[in-house]
DNA sequence: ACCGACGTGAAACTTTCGAATGATGCCTCT
DNA sequence: AGAGGCATCATTCGAAAGTTTCACGTCGGT
Protein backbone atom coordinates (compact mmCIF):
# COMPACT_ATOMS: atom_id res chain seq x y z
CA UNK A 1 0.00 0.00 0.00
CA UNK A 2 1.46 3.25 -1.13
CA UNK A 3 0.17 5.93 0.68
CA UNK A 4 0.16 9.61 -0.75
CA UNK A 5 -0.16 13.25 0.64
CA UNK A 6 -1.19 15.66 -2.34
CA UNK A 7 -0.31 19.30 -2.29
CA UNK A 8 -1.96 21.70 -4.72
CA UNK A 9 -3.34 24.80 -3.83
CA UNK A 10 -6.23 23.97 -6.19
CA UNK A 11 -9.14 21.92 -4.93
CA UNK A 12 -10.59 21.15 -8.29
CA UNK A 13 -6.59 19.02 -8.98
CA UNK A 14 -6.93 17.63 -5.45
CA UNK A 15 -10.12 16.30 -5.69
CA UNK A 16 -9.39 15.24 -9.39
CA UNK A 17 -6.07 13.34 -8.35
CA UNK A 18 -7.72 11.87 -5.26
CA UNK A 19 -10.34 10.21 -7.68
CA UNK A 20 -7.98 8.98 -9.91
CA UNK A 21 -6.08 7.06 -7.34
CA UNK A 22 -9.64 6.11 -5.74
CA UNK A 23 -9.22 3.89 -8.27
CA UNK A 24 -6.41 1.87 -7.64
CA UNK A 25 -6.67 -0.69 -4.62
CA UNK A 26 -2.85 -0.32 -3.34
CA UNK A 27 -2.77 3.39 -3.51
CA UNK A 28 -4.61 5.06 -0.65
CA UNK A 29 -4.69 9.45 -0.06
CA UNK A 30 -4.05 9.88 3.32
CA UNK A 31 -3.68 13.74 3.54
CA UNK A 32 -3.72 16.71 1.45
CA UNK A 33 -2.23 20.32 2.00
CA UNK A 34 -3.05 23.36 -0.04
CA UNK A 35 -0.04 25.36 0.69
CA UNK A 36 3.66 24.89 0.52
CA UNK A 37 3.63 25.27 4.28
CA UNK A 38 1.39 22.77 5.06
CA UNK A 39 2.87 20.38 2.65
CA UNK A 40 6.00 20.12 5.25
CA UNK A 41 3.96 19.90 7.79
CA UNK A 42 1.99 16.82 6.46
CA UNK A 43 5.14 15.26 5.19
CA UNK A 44 5.75 13.11 8.09
CA UNK A 45 6.71 10.15 8.29
CA UNK A 46 3.58 7.89 7.45
CA UNK A 47 3.66 9.36 3.87
CA UNK A 48 5.12 7.31 1.44
CA UNK A 49 5.19 9.98 -1.69
CA UNK A 50 4.24 13.69 -2.13
CA UNK A 51 2.23 15.10 -5.00
CA UNK A 52 3.88 18.34 -5.35
CA UNK A 53 2.37 21.02 -7.48
CA UNK A 54 5.12 23.89 -8.29
CA UNK A 55 3.23 26.90 -7.97
CA UNK A 56 1.21 27.72 -5.32
CA UNK A 57 -1.00 31.22 -4.66
CA UNK A 58 1.24 32.31 -2.16
CA UNK A 59 3.81 31.39 0.48
CA UNK A 60 6.25 28.89 0.11
CA UNK A 61 6.74 27.36 -3.51
CA UNK A 62 6.79 23.69 -4.36
CA UNK A 63 10.42 23.58 -4.92
CA UNK A 64 11.46 25.51 -1.75
CA UNK A 65 8.88 22.97 0.27
CA UNK A 66 10.45 20.13 -1.62
CA UNK A 67 13.69 20.80 -0.18
CA UNK A 68 12.37 21.19 2.87
CA UNK A 69 10.79 17.80 2.86
CA UNK A 70 13.92 15.91 1.08
CA UNK A 71 16.05 17.47 3.63
CA UNK A 72 14.68 15.16 6.59
CA UNK A 73 15.68 11.61 7.27
CA UNK A 74 13.47 8.92 6.31
CA UNK A 75 11.71 11.39 3.90
CA UNK A 76 8.69 10.92 1.70
CA UNK A 77 9.93 10.80 -2.05
CA UNK A 78 8.59 13.87 -3.60
CA UNK A 79 7.12 13.66 -7.24
CA UNK A 80 6.66 17.14 -8.79
CA UNK A 81 3.73 18.24 -10.61
CA UNK A 82 3.22 21.48 -12.81
CA UNK A 83 1.65 22.88 -15.45
CA UNK A 84 4.71 24.13 -17.25
CA UNK A 85 7.84 22.43 -18.31
CA UNK A 86 10.50 25.21 -18.56
CA UNK A 87 13.94 24.66 -18.04
CA UNK A 88 14.13 26.80 -14.92
CA UNK A 89 11.24 25.02 -13.29
CA UNK A 90 12.40 21.56 -13.69
CA UNK A 91 15.90 21.62 -12.81
CA UNK A 92 14.60 23.80 -9.76
CA UNK A 93 12.90 20.52 -8.46
CA UNK A 94 15.53 18.00 -9.36
CA UNK A 95 18.20 20.36 -7.59
CA UNK A 96 15.71 20.17 -4.68
CA UNK A 97 15.33 16.64 -4.47
CA UNK A 98 12.02 15.23 -6.56
CA UNK A 99 12.15 12.00 -7.67
CA UNK A 100 10.06 12.85 -10.56
CA UNK A 101 8.27 15.90 -12.66
CA UNK A 102 5.32 15.34 -14.50
CA UNK A 103 2.90 17.80 -16.32
CA UNK A 104 -0.72 18.47 -15.29
CA UNK A 105 -1.72 17.26 -18.86
CA UNK A 106 -0.33 13.83 -18.50
CA UNK A 107 -2.31 10.48 -19.48
CA UNK A 108 -3.29 9.56 -15.95
CA UNK A 109 -1.90 5.96 -16.31
CA UNK A 110 1.49 7.91 -16.39
CA UNK A 111 0.99 9.67 -13.39
CA UNK A 112 -0.09 6.39 -11.52
CA UNK A 113 2.59 4.65 -13.31
CA UNK A 114 4.99 7.14 -11.71
CA UNK A 115 3.78 7.28 -8.26
CA UNK A 116 4.85 3.39 -8.54
CA UNK A 117 8.05 3.91 -9.86
CA UNK A 118 8.76 6.63 -7.45
CA UNK A 119 8.18 4.74 -4.08
CA UNK A 120 10.12 2.02 -5.37
CA UNK A 121 12.67 4.55 -5.63
CA UNK A 122 13.22 5.12 -8.88
CA UNK A 123 13.12 8.29 -10.58
CA UNK A 124 10.48 9.01 -13.15
CA UNK A 125 10.96 11.91 -15.23
CA UNK A 126 8.84 12.23 -18.48
CA UNK A 127 10.92 11.07 -21.18
CA UNK A 128 10.35 15.28 -22.97
CA UNK A 129 12.06 16.25 -19.17
CA UNK A 130 15.17 14.00 -19.39
CA UNK A 131 16.08 15.22 -22.51
CA UNK A 132 15.11 19.08 -21.10
CA UNK A 133 17.54 17.86 -18.28
CA UNK A 134 20.46 16.79 -20.59
CA UNK A 135 20.43 19.58 -23.07
CA UNK A 136 20.89 21.75 -19.71
CA UNK A 137 23.89 19.78 -18.58
CA UNK A 138 25.94 20.75 -21.76
CA UNK A 139 24.23 24.52 -21.65
CA UNK A 140 26.91 27.12 -20.49
CA UNK A 141 26.68 28.08 -16.89
CA UNK A 142 24.48 30.59 -16.93
CA UNK A 143 22.35 30.12 -13.90
CA UNK A 144 21.49 33.04 -11.95
CA UNK A 145 22.23 33.59 -8.30
CA UNK A 146 18.62 34.12 -6.34
CA UNK A 147 19.68 37.15 -5.06
CA UNK A 148 20.04 38.06 -9.11
CA UNK A 149 16.69 36.43 -9.72
CA UNK A 150 15.18 38.68 -7.20
CA UNK A 151 16.85 41.94 -9.14
CA UNK A 152 15.51 40.45 -12.31
CA UNK A 153 12.20 39.68 -11.10
CA UNK A 154 11.50 43.50 -9.76
CA UNK A 155 12.85 44.48 -13.13
CA UNK A 156 10.83 42.54 -15.41
CA UNK A 157 7.83 44.47 -13.17
CA UNK A 158 9.49 47.40 -14.51
CA UNK A 159 11.12 49.27 -11.44
CA UNK A 160 14.31 50.91 -11.70
CA UNK A 161 17.33 50.81 -10.35
CA UNK A 162 16.65 53.45 -7.34
CA UNK A 163 13.23 51.23 -6.89
CA UNK A 164 14.88 47.95 -7.09
CA UNK A 165 17.39 49.39 -4.43
CA UNK A 166 15.03 50.79 -2.18
CA UNK A 167 12.60 47.67 -2.47
CA UNK A 168 15.19 45.48 -1.30
CA UNK A 169 17.49 47.90 1.10
CA UNK A 170 20.62 48.20 -1.05
CA UNK A 171 22.63 50.97 -3.02
CA UNK A 172 21.70 51.36 -6.20
CA UNK A 173 25.43 50.61 -7.13
CA UNK A 174 24.92 47.36 -5.69
CA UNK A 175 21.71 46.45 -7.94
CA UNK A 176 23.66 47.92 -11.43
CA UNK A 177 26.26 45.53 -10.14
CA UNK A 178 23.78 42.71 -9.93
CA UNK A 179 22.64 43.79 -13.14
CA UNK A 180 25.83 43.46 -14.82
CA UNK A 181 25.83 40.00 -13.72
CA UNK A 182 22.92 39.10 -14.84
CA UNK A 183 23.38 40.78 -18.78
CA UNK A 184 26.55 38.40 -18.67
CA UNK A 185 24.87 35.27 -17.81
CA UNK A 186 22.13 36.00 -20.26
CA UNK A 187 24.49 37.53 -22.60
CA UNK A 188 22.44 40.53 -23.35
CA UNK A 189 23.27 44.48 -22.57
CA UNK A 190 20.03 45.84 -21.85
CA UNK A 191 17.62 45.56 -18.85
CA UNK A 192 14.66 45.11 -21.02
CA UNK A 193 16.91 42.13 -23.25
CA UNK A 194 17.71 40.77 -19.81
CA UNK A 195 13.54 40.22 -18.88
CA UNK A 196 12.66 39.15 -22.95
CA UNK A 197 15.39 36.53 -22.28
CA UNK A 198 14.46 35.42 -18.99
CA UNK A 199 11.33 35.18 -19.78
CA UNK A 200 11.90 33.19 -23.11
CA UNK A 201 13.60 30.93 -21.04
CA UNK A 202 11.11 30.50 -18.59
CA UNK A 203 13.53 32.14 -16.01
CA UNK A 204 10.94 34.10 -14.50
CA UNK A 205 7.11 34.09 -14.16
CA UNK A 206 4.71 36.59 -15.34
CA UNK A 207 2.23 38.73 -13.47
CA UNK B 1 -31.63 17.98 -13.02
CA UNK B 2 -28.84 20.44 -14.69
CA UNK B 3 -26.86 18.25 -16.97
CA UNK B 4 -22.73 19.47 -17.33
CA UNK B 5 -20.16 18.94 -20.31
CA UNK B 6 -16.86 19.25 -19.26
CA UNK B 7 -14.56 20.44 -21.25
CA UNK B 8 -10.78 20.68 -20.22
CA UNK B 9 -7.35 19.03 -22.10
CA UNK B 10 -6.66 17.99 -18.44
CA UNK B 11 -7.34 14.73 -17.66
CA UNK B 12 -7.00 15.34 -13.73
CA UNK B 13 -9.05 18.55 -13.94
CA UNK B 14 -11.76 16.77 -15.33
CA UNK B 15 -11.41 14.16 -12.83
CA UNK B 16 -11.25 16.93 -10.23
CA UNK B 17 -14.63 18.45 -11.99
CA UNK B 18 -16.48 15.20 -12.00
CA UNK B 19 -15.65 14.38 -8.55
CA UNK B 20 -16.98 17.86 -7.08
CA UNK B 21 -20.08 17.37 -8.89
CA UNK B 22 -20.70 13.96 -8.33
CA UNK B 23 -21.51 14.73 -4.94
CA UNK B 24 -24.06 17.45 -5.67
CA UNK B 25 -27.44 15.53 -6.89
CA UNK B 26 -29.18 17.86 -8.99
CA UNK B 27 -25.66 17.96 -11.19
CA UNK B 28 -25.20 15.07 -13.47
CA UNK B 29 -21.82 15.26 -16.11
CA UNK B 30 -23.10 14.01 -19.24
CA UNK B 31 -19.79 14.12 -21.14
CA UNK B 32 -16.24 15.33 -21.02
CA UNK B 33 -14.05 16.90 -24.11
CA UNK B 34 -10.21 17.09 -24.09
CA UNK B 35 -10.23 20.11 -27.00
CA UNK B 36 -12.16 22.92 -28.15
CA UNK B 37 -13.32 21.02 -31.44
CA UNK B 38 -14.81 17.92 -29.30
CA UNK B 39 -16.63 20.62 -26.70
CA UNK B 40 -18.13 21.97 -29.52
CA UNK B 41 -19.14 18.67 -31.16
CA UNK B 42 -20.41 17.68 -27.61
CA UNK B 43 -22.84 20.37 -26.73
CA UNK B 44 -25.87 19.22 -28.31
CA UNK B 45 -29.48 19.89 -26.79
CA UNK B 46 -29.20 17.38 -24.16
CA UNK B 47 -26.70 19.51 -22.20
CA UNK B 48 -27.42 22.83 -19.86
CA UNK B 49 -23.92 24.20 -18.81
CA UNK B 50 -20.25 23.99 -20.22
CA UNK B 51 -17.12 23.97 -18.00
CA UNK B 52 -14.77 25.68 -20.61
CA UNK B 53 -11.24 25.59 -20.40
CA UNK B 54 -9.65 28.67 -21.77
CA UNK B 55 -6.33 26.93 -22.56
CA UNK B 56 -5.88 24.28 -24.64
CA UNK B 57 -2.92 22.74 -25.96
CA UNK B 58 -3.36 22.84 -29.57
CA UNK B 59 -6.53 23.82 -31.92
CA UNK B 60 -9.09 25.81 -30.76
CA UNK B 61 -9.21 27.50 -27.84
CA UNK B 62 -11.72 28.14 -24.91
CA UNK B 63 -12.87 31.52 -26.41
CA UNK B 64 -13.35 29.99 -30.08
CA UNK B 65 -15.52 27.59 -28.80
CA UNK B 66 -17.47 29.49 -26.52
CA UNK B 67 -18.47 31.62 -29.17
CA UNK B 68 -19.51 28.73 -31.92
CA UNK B 69 -21.37 27.17 -29.18
CA UNK B 70 -23.47 30.10 -28.29
CA UNK B 71 -23.81 30.54 -31.91
CA UNK B 72 -26.00 28.05 -32.42
CA UNK B 73 -29.84 28.41 -31.15
CA UNK B 74 -30.56 26.58 -27.93
CA UNK B 75 -27.37 26.51 -27.02
CA UNK B 76 -26.14 26.07 -23.57
CA UNK B 77 -24.76 28.16 -21.32
CA UNK B 78 -21.12 28.58 -21.22
CA UNK B 79 -19.18 28.79 -18.03
CA UNK B 80 -15.18 29.76 -18.60
CA UNK B 81 -12.84 28.00 -16.06
CA UNK B 82 -9.03 29.11 -16.01
CA UNK B 83 -6.31 29.62 -14.67
CA UNK B 84 -5.12 32.91 -15.41
CA UNK B 85 -7.46 35.81 -14.93
CA UNK B 86 -5.48 38.43 -17.41
CA UNK B 87 -8.07 41.71 -18.56
CA UNK B 88 -7.48 40.39 -22.75
CA UNK B 89 -8.48 36.63 -21.05
CA UNK B 90 -11.69 38.00 -19.31
CA UNK B 91 -13.00 40.13 -21.68
CA UNK B 92 -12.48 37.54 -24.38
CA UNK B 93 -14.77 35.25 -22.74
CA UNK B 94 -17.46 37.58 -22.02
CA UNK B 95 -17.35 38.75 -25.53
CA UNK B 96 -17.74 35.54 -27.13
CA UNK B 97 -20.27 34.68 -24.96
CA UNK B 98 -19.64 33.28 -21.77
CA UNK B 99 -22.02 33.34 -19.01
CA UNK B 100 -19.33 32.78 -16.35
CA UNK B 101 -15.57 33.23 -15.58
CA UNK B 102 -14.21 31.36 -12.80
CA UNK B 103 -10.74 30.74 -11.54
CA UNK B 104 -9.54 27.09 -11.16
CA UNK B 105 -8.35 27.88 -7.73
CA UNK B 106 -11.91 28.99 -6.55
CA UNK B 107 -13.13 26.79 -3.82
CA UNK B 108 -15.52 24.15 -4.98
CA UNK B 109 -19.01 25.65 -3.42
CA UNK B 110 -17.83 28.42 -5.80
CA UNK B 111 -17.72 26.47 -8.69
CA UNK B 112 -21.45 24.67 -7.75
CA UNK B 113 -22.99 27.58 -7.15
CA UNK B 114 -22.25 29.11 -10.16
CA UNK B 115 -23.26 26.26 -12.33
CA UNK B 116 -26.69 27.01 -10.72
CA UNK B 117 -26.85 29.92 -11.07
CA UNK B 118 -25.77 29.69 -15.00
CA UNK B 119 -28.53 27.28 -14.97
CA UNK B 120 -31.06 29.72 -14.43
CA UNK B 121 -29.47 31.93 -16.64
CA UNK B 122 -27.77 34.57 -14.43
CA UNK B 123 -24.89 35.43 -14.85
CA UNK B 124 -21.88 34.16 -12.52
CA UNK B 125 -18.72 36.32 -12.72
CA UNK B 126 -16.60 35.71 -10.25
CA UNK B 127 -15.87 39.18 -7.87
CA UNK B 128 -12.66 39.70 -8.56
CA UNK B 129 -13.41 39.51 -12.03
CA UNK B 130 -16.50 41.85 -12.24
CA UNK B 131 -14.44 44.39 -10.87
CA UNK B 132 -11.97 44.13 -13.00
CA UNK B 133 -14.39 44.23 -15.93
CA UNK B 134 -16.10 47.14 -13.95
CA UNK B 135 -12.48 48.77 -13.87
CA UNK B 136 -11.73 47.89 -17.53
CA UNK B 137 -15.33 49.62 -18.02
CA UNK B 138 -14.20 52.67 -16.16
CA UNK B 139 -10.54 53.10 -17.42
CA UNK B 140 -8.92 55.73 -19.54
CA UNK B 141 -9.30 55.55 -22.90
CA UNK B 142 -5.68 53.92 -23.33
CA UNK B 143 -5.55 51.57 -26.45
CA UNK B 144 -2.61 51.87 -28.60
CA UNK B 145 -2.10 52.91 -31.88
CA UNK B 146 -1.18 50.03 -33.89
CA UNK B 147 1.88 51.56 -34.79
CA UNK B 148 2.29 51.73 -30.87
CA UNK B 149 1.63 48.41 -30.70
CA UNK B 150 4.57 47.88 -33.13
CA UNK B 151 6.89 50.15 -31.17
CA UNK B 152 5.94 48.39 -27.92
CA UNK B 153 6.31 44.82 -29.10
CA UNK B 154 9.61 45.24 -30.28
CA UNK B 155 10.72 47.00 -26.60
CA UNK B 156 9.39 44.10 -25.13
CA UNK B 157 11.36 42.00 -27.02
CA UNK B 158 14.65 43.91 -25.97
CA UNK B 159 15.56 45.88 -28.74
CA UNK B 160 17.21 49.73 -28.62
CA UNK B 161 15.25 52.40 -29.21
CA UNK B 162 17.91 53.08 -32.15
CA UNK B 163 17.37 49.49 -33.30
CA UNK B 164 13.29 50.23 -33.84
CA UNK B 165 13.81 52.93 -35.59
CA UNK B 166 15.90 51.08 -38.01
CA UNK B 167 13.68 48.17 -38.18
CA UNK B 168 10.97 50.31 -38.87
CA UNK B 169 12.42 53.13 -41.11
CA UNK B 170 11.90 56.14 -39.07
CA UNK B 171 14.04 58.54 -36.96
CA UNK B 172 14.87 57.37 -33.20
CA UNK B 173 12.95 60.75 -31.72
CA UNK B 174 9.92 59.16 -33.53
CA UNK B 175 10.22 55.98 -31.42
CA UNK B 176 10.69 58.31 -28.79
CA UNK B 177 7.42 59.92 -29.53
CA UNK B 178 5.80 56.84 -29.69
CA UNK B 179 7.20 55.76 -26.49
CA UNK B 180 6.13 58.68 -24.94
CA UNK B 181 2.22 58.19 -26.09
CA UNK B 182 2.47 54.37 -24.94
CA UNK B 183 4.21 55.52 -21.44
CA UNK B 184 1.15 58.02 -21.15
CA UNK B 185 -1.47 55.51 -22.30
CA UNK B 186 -0.37 53.14 -19.57
CA UNK B 187 0.08 54.93 -17.50
CA UNK B 188 3.80 54.16 -16.63
CA UNK B 189 7.27 56.27 -16.98
CA UNK B 190 9.91 53.41 -18.39
CA UNK B 191 9.86 51.22 -21.64
CA UNK B 192 10.50 47.85 -18.97
CA UNK B 193 7.30 48.97 -16.83
CA UNK B 194 5.28 49.03 -20.53
CA UNK B 195 6.46 45.71 -21.22
CA UNK B 196 5.14 44.54 -17.64
CA UNK B 197 1.65 46.22 -17.78
CA UNK B 198 1.54 45.30 -21.60
CA UNK B 199 1.63 41.49 -20.54
CA UNK B 200 -0.55 42.07 -17.86
CA UNK B 201 -3.21 43.12 -19.61
CA UNK B 202 -2.40 40.53 -22.38
CA UNK B 203 -2.14 43.46 -25.23
CA UNK B 204 1.11 41.77 -25.93
CA UNK B 205 1.87 38.07 -25.66
CA UNK B 206 5.44 36.87 -24.47
CA UNK B 207 7.18 34.35 -26.36
C1' DA C 1 -14.11 76.14 -44.58
C1' DC C 2 -12.73 75.99 -40.01
C1' DC C 3 -11.57 73.79 -35.75
C1' DG C 4 -9.85 70.28 -33.07
C1' DA C 5 -8.26 65.59 -32.19
C1' DC C 6 -4.82 62.48 -33.27
C1' DG C 7 -1.05 59.99 -35.35
C1' DT C 8 3.16 61.04 -36.84
C1' DG C 9 7.73 63.21 -36.79
C1' DA C 10 11.50 66.01 -34.76
C1' DA C 11 14.93 69.02 -31.83
C1' DA C 12 17.05 70.23 -27.22
C1' DC C 13 17.61 69.08 -22.70
C1' DT C 14 17.74 66.09 -18.25
C1' DT C 15 17.91 61.78 -16.08
C1' DT C 16 18.90 57.12 -15.87
C1' DC C 17 21.39 53.24 -17.35
C1' DG C 18 25.32 50.48 -18.45
C1' DA C 19 30.53 49.71 -18.77
C1' DA C 20 34.78 49.48 -16.54
C1' DT C 21 37.28 48.83 -12.47
C1' DG C 22 38.13 48.05 -7.94
C1' DA C 23 37.28 46.86 -3.06
C1' DT C 24 35.46 44.41 1.22
C1' DG C 25 33.39 40.65 3.85
C1' DC C 26 31.36 36.16 4.01
C1' DC C 27 30.71 31.62 2.66
C1' DT C 28 32.03 26.81 0.96
C1' DC C 29 34.96 23.54 -0.86
C1' DT C 30 39.40 21.66 -1.19
C1' DA D 1 44.99 28.34 4.61
C1' DG D 2 43.87 29.55 0.13
C1' DA D 3 40.76 29.79 -3.97
C1' DG D 4 36.60 30.95 -5.73
C1' DG D 5 31.81 32.34 -5.78
C1' DC D 6 28.47 35.59 -4.01
C1' DA D 7 26.74 39.87 -2.06
C1' DT D 8 27.75 44.29 -0.97
C1' DC D 9 29.25 49.18 -2.19
C1' DA D 10 31.87 53.08 -4.75
C1' DT D 11 33.40 56.21 -8.67
C1' DT D 12 33.67 57.71 -13.25
C1' DC D 13 32.15 58.33 -17.97
C1' DG D 14 29.74 57.85 -22.21
C1' DA D 15 25.56 56.13 -24.14
C1' DA D 16 20.90 55.30 -23.93
C1' DA D 17 16.39 56.54 -22.47
C1' DG D 18 12.94 59.84 -21.12
C1' DT D 19 10.92 64.91 -21.01
C1' DT D 20 9.51 68.93 -23.03
C1' DT D 21 8.06 71.45 -26.63
C1' DC D 22 6.94 72.16 -31.20
C1' DA D 23 5.25 71.21 -36.11
C1' DC D 24 2.80 69.00 -39.94
C1' DG D 25 -0.64 66.25 -42.05
C1' DT D 26 -5.23 63.80 -42.18
C1' DC D 27 -9.67 63.06 -40.83
C1' DG D 28 -14.41 63.93 -38.81
C1' DG D 29 -17.62 67.00 -37.33
C1' DT D 30 -20.59 71.43 -36.46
Amino acid sequence: MIRLLIADDHPVVRAGLGALFATEPDLIVVGEAASGEEAVARSYAGVDIVLMDLQFGGGMQGADATRRIRERSGAPHVLVLTNYDTDADILGAVEAGAAGYLLKDAPPEELIAAVRAAARGESALAPTVAGRLEARQNAPDDALSSREAEVLTLVADGMSNRDIARQLFLSEATVKSHLVHIFTKLQVSSRTAAVASARERGAIRSA
